[in-house]
DNA sequence: ACGCTTGCTTTAATCGTTTAAAGTGATAAT
DNA sequence: ATTATCACTTTAAACGATTAAAGCAAGCGT
């Protein structure tokens, strides 16, 4: 079946594929067209199925009202959340999204923004991935549109969209001290990754604030290349430490879930003998047996600033704008009241 | 910074762009290009940073490589696996993933199945939603080659590539038989889709097949409008039934979380109670307090075998492919022994 | 001296749109 | 009778790539 394109419809009615043009793009009555013929012209488009091929018209209008989004790793369900939000987002402002999934590979992630770029994507989402910065600072270069979600290097002044990482860690371990909690353990990757660091800094100035005294041995840095082996040794310090740890902070929901399976099998009580507190929420805390309270990012909010930002790129260049967000306390029943 | 094209190049480097696009598209030694042209132009292209125009490109060679992927939901675990599989398979094909989520509704399947084809998608792979069929027929007169993915039609005969989903029901209900239940419950959807009406007939074949009279009541058709409270209705029939049923089998991920999370509340105990068996795996089964027995569709195979499908009929008009694949048993300790 | 290769390069059409500019009758004004 | 205006419509040049086909020297054979 051969694809229908103007010239089809204006043989069909009998006139130029100027006219035909005009018609379907609604400026029948500013290019005056005859009544009679937008009439004909619409119902030839109707009955012959004619679909605009957007590669022509982007080609012409040297735009393709489509927003590359890359995202850290889709089996995240903060992925899948910014995913939705930004579709959604797009739609309104009417692009579409093309997206991709970096794995948190260099590699990949370097591949991605290239293949978006190449298909002419009028601007671009990132959640970088570690080490992106070359990339980055290239992507500045290039001019082309971009704003980076979720994590955002300092050093490179770039557009960004982030959770205030740093009060959102210092608010809940707040929170865990104002519950009593007099040793707070912290387990994060060992990371370069500054939204990540931010919350270390957070829990820190925190334990500061509240004049408790922090021990050397309550944060625990965990390769991403061993979670389960770092961590299970890690709950195994900070218990059976002289003074056990009595909270157990942990700043990603990987990280969380990790260490509930382990205070699971061990059969280690929440929040009886530990309260846990996570930073974002996973699937798999419905099944816990207890409520797992934890900070909730806005994840809505945060792909419409994003499309936010980067349409408004697009559109008139407005430069510089670094969103931060506030994260919300969802309370649960895995802390001590 | 003005985008570079192959005229940069040419102007640059004082040759025409015929020559250009020959030396950059590894024709240099077929078009006879001198090696002292050819040498300059991949310089110059290397020093502009030259990207080729991919929307131009596929205007001039009426084909995008790009493969539209229409998913249920983006949520769901099983739509980020085959994301996954199809991305990784496509990529091998050198075809990119253009790609979009339904969100089970009618109107933006539709949405998307036409802004993808105005894309000019060489080809599409769809998880069709409910009450889709009129698109698909659609679809198959436009002659824009396509493959239904995990959900087809029996009425329409398109290519597809679904699980069997009859003998997975069936295989999972024997197995619970001949671990000795004797009154096994089945909750699933209430639907028209093919492929949950096949895990219903399988598990009712396993039962026949095994001389178990069937009870009406085993069978509880959940409505996803409420699907707690069916559930918990449906749970409270099952045990408080004169004779009590001793498995639940679910249709679903999504049911088994529900239903998982409704025992949990009441503490009936698994398998003590009641043996659990779930269709699909779920994150949330992570901190369940034991391993959840389940089905595991081979999620990375039928990513491979939609993208070949579809491939193949791009390539060579393939017509008429109807792979089905063949699910995995995973046991866990949720079924009595 | 004339055509014929050979080796390399350019010309120009094309893909399906958009859109400024020019074209065309008919009617009205001078 | 000439020109201007109006109400439409068509022409044709882009957009950035691909690729037949044609062009052009230089060298060779006769």
């Amino acid at each position: 079946m051969k694809k229908v394109g103007l010239k089809d419809i204006a043989e069909h009615v009998g006139v130029s594929i100027a006219l035909v043009s005009y018609v379907l793009n609604g400026q029948a009555e500013l290019k005056q067209v005859s009544k009679e013929n937008a009439e004909k012209i619409k119902r030839a488009a109707e009955e012959l199925n004619y679909r605009p091929n957007q590669i022509a018209k982007s080609l012409k209008m040297l735009k393709t009202n489509t927003i590359g989004l890359v995202v850290a790793d889709i089996n995240y369900r903060f992925s899948t959340g910014i995913t939705r939000a930004v579709e959604a987002e797009a739609k309104k402002a009417n692009y579409t999204v093309l997206f991709g999934s970096s794995n948190e590979s260099e590699d990949t992630f370097e591949e991605l923004v290239n293949a978006l770029i190449n298909r002419q994507v009028d601007g671009l989402i990132l959640v970088p991935v570690e080490n992106s910065q070359p990339q980055i600072k290239m992507l500045q270069k290039s001019g082309v549109p971009f704003v980076l979600l979720d994590r955002n290097f300092p050093e490179i002044q770039a557009n960004h969209v982030t959770l205030n990482n740093h009060k959102a860690a210092y608010d809940a371990t707040t929170y865990l001290i104002k519950q009593g909690h007099k040793r707070i353990a912290f387990f994060n990757y060992q990371t370069t990754f500054y939204h990540l660091q931010q919350r270390n800094q957070g829990y820190l100035d925190a334990l500061k604030d509240n004049n408790i005294k922090f021990q050397e041995h309550w944060l625990q840095e965990v390769k991403s290349s061993d979670r389960a082996g770092d961590i299970k040794r890690g709950i195994g310090t900070i218990l059976t430490h002289a003074k056990p740890c009595d909270a157990a902070f942990f700043a990603t929901d990987t990280l969380a879930i990790t260490g509930l399976k382990y205070l699971n099998k061990h059969n280690i009580k929440v929040p009886g003998q530990l309260s846990v507190l996570s930073f974002d929420e996973s699937e798999a805390f419905e099944l816990f047996y207890c409520p797992v309270t934890h900070l909730q990012q806005p994840l809505a909010e945060m792909g419409r600033a994003a499309v936010d930002t980067v349409v408004g790129l697009i559109d008139h260049n407005k430069i510089n704008r670094q969103v931060s967000l506030e994260s919300k306390l969802v309370k649960g029943k895995s802390c001590r009241e």
